[in-house]
DNA sequence: GTCTATAGCCAGATAGAC
DNA sequence: GTCTATCTGGCTATAGAC
């Protein structure tokens, strides 16, 4: 009828399928679930987005849009690598620690579903590494960083900066400390993965 | 009847159930889908393992199983830093090329259920981080590595053996690679990122 | 646009023959 | 122990009233 309501409605549900994907995945959420959350009938969601597959895609593109462009920070930018790895690692362990089950969902869907990852490559503003494979080069060749690809170096930013997330209930056992603790530890990260990485790379004057 | 028989088709089962619930998870995996694995029928499965509950928490708990006491490599061996962690990422890493789903799926099921992971640390021979605190904070005070707090290079140890292969669909649509050279990158992780760790802590002599 | 009621399907589990 | 047939429940999706 009036499209402010409208538009409101369809949001509140993206919103709610947006928390229980999330968290359940695909496979594993409800759409009675979804309908609670966001207040409504199960046959709305039907209404506005067709089917638990369509709704799905739309929460999960929207998340990994979310996530996506925050790596042209480290991959496009113009900063020099120690800056570019300060200052990322600080925005995406601080971004994450707000969203903690964002990578865990990207991740598993594509596992889940691994072709999906082209269609998110043919996005505007997808990231590549082109323009960082050509900077960690240079500097390799200047004698700045020690000899490494790009492709590994920016593996292990990428490991370092996620796993902490989605590895946190094994983690969690292993190092056999209670929630609080761990949240201390990946605020700690904002500033100590920086200096890991840099310390990996750097040579010494 | 034959008690070698039994012994057969139950194993049978638990090695079906273990390749489809690796892949598809406890929510993804059907048991038809285990039994036609299997070669067997349907009914068998209850008739062994009672419920898909039961028979999920056999497959998790072998697998776990499997790949824990590895930890103790680099938890309790008495070897120095350097070695533990030369050896540890080298066999690791092999190990999961050859097992590329299971570290996906002890992830994935524990972020399902986080409170499974109490079960598995009253197993005999869990792994636990004490000994490796007490290593590193002499080596730190000795001056032989960089100030460290042992949690945050465990953690960062277990990052850059175990996300390559769970983060696999990402990296590889970031990286812009084909599986083939993917599974090189892997490869060459087996020394990379030894290097990688011990360039992070080691102090220029 | 929003609801209730229900169709239709599929999966886990069991009964019962052999 | 192994099978076929079936029960039962839960889930996506839709029909149709308001």
């Amino acid at each position: 009828m009036n499209k402010a309501k409208n538009t409101t409605t369809e949001s509140e549900i993206l919103n709610a399928a947006k928390r229980i994907f999330q968290r359940k995945g695909m496979v594993g959420a409800r759409m009675q679930e979804i309908a609670d959350e966001a207040g409504i009938n199960k046959a709305m969601l039907h209404y506005y987005y067709r089917s638990k597959q369509l709704l799905f895609e739309a929460v999960f593109k929207k998340a990994f849009l979310l996530l996506a462009p925050q790596l042209n920070d480290i991959l496009n930018s113009d900063d020099s690598i120690c800056d570019k790895i300060k200052s990322f690692t600080h925005n995406y362990i601080s971004f994450v620690i707000k969203h903690p089950y964002l990578p865990n969902f990207i991740i598993q869907e594509l596992n889940r579903n691994p072709e999906f990852i082209k269609d998110l490559m043919s996005e505007r503003h997808f990231p590549t590494i082109e323009k960082f494979k050509k900077q960690v080069a240079i500097k390799v060749a200047e004698g700045i960083i020690r000899p490494i690809k790009a492709e590994q170096l920016f593996i292990n930013i990428m490991a370092l900066n996620i796993f902490p997330f989605i590895g946190a209930p094994l983690l969690k056992g292993f190092i056999n400390v209670n929630d609080k603790t761990y949240k201390q530890l990946l605020e700690e990260r904002k500033t100590e993965v920086a200096s890991f990485i840099i310390n990996a790379i750097k040579i010494e004057q």
